[in-house]
DNA sequence: TGCCTTGATGGAAGGGCTTCCATAGATACA
DNA sequence: TGTATCTATGGAAGCCCTTCCATCAAGGCA
């Protein structure tokens, strides 16, 4: 039925070793010999079998991603970026996305344990210290985007500062009611976004207020980085009145689109009633005009590939922590406190 | 190093069929062995070796995906139900997403022969008569999804109808000088939608204006249904001013996404000076209050899923044409022509 | 009691590749 | 001219499974 090594060998009249060995570049083998190899394979329309292949050599060739899913367009840019980087290695990625992240030991248990894959990448989701363990013992490479683990390679942004940042900038432009709408605290750029927004209080002397504070709703079990969140979250902030915060600092940008249109169903205007600050830089911020923190997605999701691919390929040593910077990219939605000076 | 099949044989104190039955649901194994092997299992954390299995059994449940990424959201929601739906069937994805249309081929030889996938799902792409008869030849399971081949299982909407149902909803609401926005036509679905937009005109007896309709410049090898193009487009539209159209249905979302900012940037308003209507209702939609042609994404993902399993599983008889409808759906995008009556 | 089923089990042969090891021929050196 | 050194090549083992085929014990029936 289908073409195999053996096929050409006969083809060519030599050995399958040496139809191997031209399949896989080796200097070993004489010009000519190599020359009548290549053209039976070609004859033949011969292309290894990638699974014998995998199993002889103990390399797929295959990489596994895995991403929580439900959160929508940060993943699609962040895949975007490995793509491109993933075609120029020839490698083929196996996605998995989760639908709940406390799957997520149950997929790299299989990834670990299958040996389908040669490495993963694995995105916003963190790994126990037992798993992490259990990927270095048994050497199956592992490299962490927009997450952190002290002992495996780990590329994420600077969360804090970017949540400082985000934070300071309403202040600066007068507001000292600001309040902020986060994620699931168990997801950790969300605890740690919630950090930078204390600290910034902190250092301006505004207190922290906890009402102003909201976390989503723990909906299954999400990250809770989705619109909805957003949307329910400033309706509890709006629910204060006159007490409501002017500023709100929102922890990611799809939840900032939820929190807009939350603040259009009051009548209430953006940014004069109330300024809105988002993070990531979706695609979706520039259609909303809204403000918001940067983060280098594309460029997180190609380093992700580059640092895995060095480890597969044994030229990575030690722990790589990549800390990338995020960026106040300024539009329509903030504005300086109503009363202040223009 | 890692537990094989051998090592549970040996712990179990059976032979390696009894092992290889065990963990394939033979009813041929006694109880007390089946119980016996069980445990071998779990103390040595046994996991067959997916490779080795894949070889022996001549199928590796594994699906290759292929989709053009760049035109972006579309593609995200239409995942979104493959993911769902494959996970029901525990097969793991191969996503080849490809930067330029015309790679195609050269990605399915590569599924063809390498064998490493038990079947593909084509998305978007089209597929020459001479691979459709290569994959039948070859008896490699194929659907196409938002594409059509007379000989291959295909899964789409009726694009005419809804290119026709979107005029004619512009039609009615008194306009006459009505534009598009269209994709490469060498994509199946501009092509299509534009003989929508043409019959509807026609049945309304207005009069084809080439010059209302626009195609998205070729950039590199793409399909034209990106932001760009639908910036582009309506730029020339407006460039015709007091003739330009005054309602103008194009061909994706993301392009209306595109025009609109064309649109605003002249300080022109919606709908009131231009009417916009688009297609695919992407989640962007909602955000933009764009009225569109909803196709169900999150469906054909999933019922293009469920048909390649039925193929592989050789459950699948004849060639299944699914056609299924567009939706109008209308938000704020859209009103009557200026000057007729409220 | 003897023979035939039947069910449970093990062995071995693949599946298609890589790679170690052995061999043979060629070259080089003394 | 004989021996040591290389290079090119082939054979076979191994990667880890599935599955056909053979075997064996036990039970059923005459």
């Amino acid at each position: 039925m289908s073409v195999t090594i053996y096929d050409v060998a006969r083809k060519a009249g030599v050995g399958i070793a040496t139809v191997s060995r031209t399949i896989n570049n080796s200097t070993q083998v004489s010009p000519q010999t190599k020359a009548k190899v290549q053209k039976a394979i070609r004859d033949l329309k011969y292309q290894p079998h990638a699974l014998a292949q995998g199993l002889a050599r103990k390399k797929t060739n295959m990489i596994a991603i895995v991403v929580p899913f439900f959160t929508g367009y940060f993943y699609h840019e962040l895949l975007k970026g490995v793509q491109e980087e993933i075609s120029k290695h020839k490698n083929d990625l196996i996605l998995y996305s989760l639908d709940q992240t406390d799957k997520t030991e149950i997929i790299l248990k299989r990834t670990l344990e299958e040996k389908r894959v040669d490495g993963v990448l694995l995105i916003s989701l963190s790994i126990s210290d037992a798993y992490a363990r259990e990927f270095q013992s048994i050497k199956l490479p592992i490299v962490l985007v927009d997450s952190y683990h002290p002992n495996l390679d780990s590329i994420y942004v600077e969360n804090e500062r970017g949540a400082y940042t985000a934070t300071e900038y309403l202040i600066k432009l007068g507001h000292t009611k600001v309040g902020m709408i986060d994620g699931q605290l168990r997801s950790m750029p969300a605890k740690i976004r919630l950090d930078g927004y204390k600290k910034a209080l902190a250092d301006h002397r505004i207190p922290f207020h906890s009402e102003y504070f909201v976390v989503s709703e723990p909906v299954s079990d999400t990250d809770g980085f989705n619109r909805e969140s957003g949307y329910n979250g400033m309706k509890r902030l709006l629910r204060m009145e006159e007490e409501r915060p002017t500023a709100v600092f929102v922890s990611s940008d799809i939840q900032a689109a939820g929190a807009i249109k939350a603040i259009q169903e009051q009548n209430l205007r953006i940014p004069d009633d109330v300024a809105i600050i988002g993070f990531d830089d979706i695609e979706l911020a520039e259609y909303l005009e809204l403000t918001t923190m940067r983060q280098p997605m594309v460029e997180m999701g190609k380093l992700g590939v580059q640092r895995l691919m060095a480890r597969i390929a044994g030229e990575a040593e030690g722990i790589y922590q990549r800390v990338l910077t995020t960026e106040l990219i300024i539009r329509k939605t903030c504005g300086p406190v109503k009363g202040a000076v223009g």
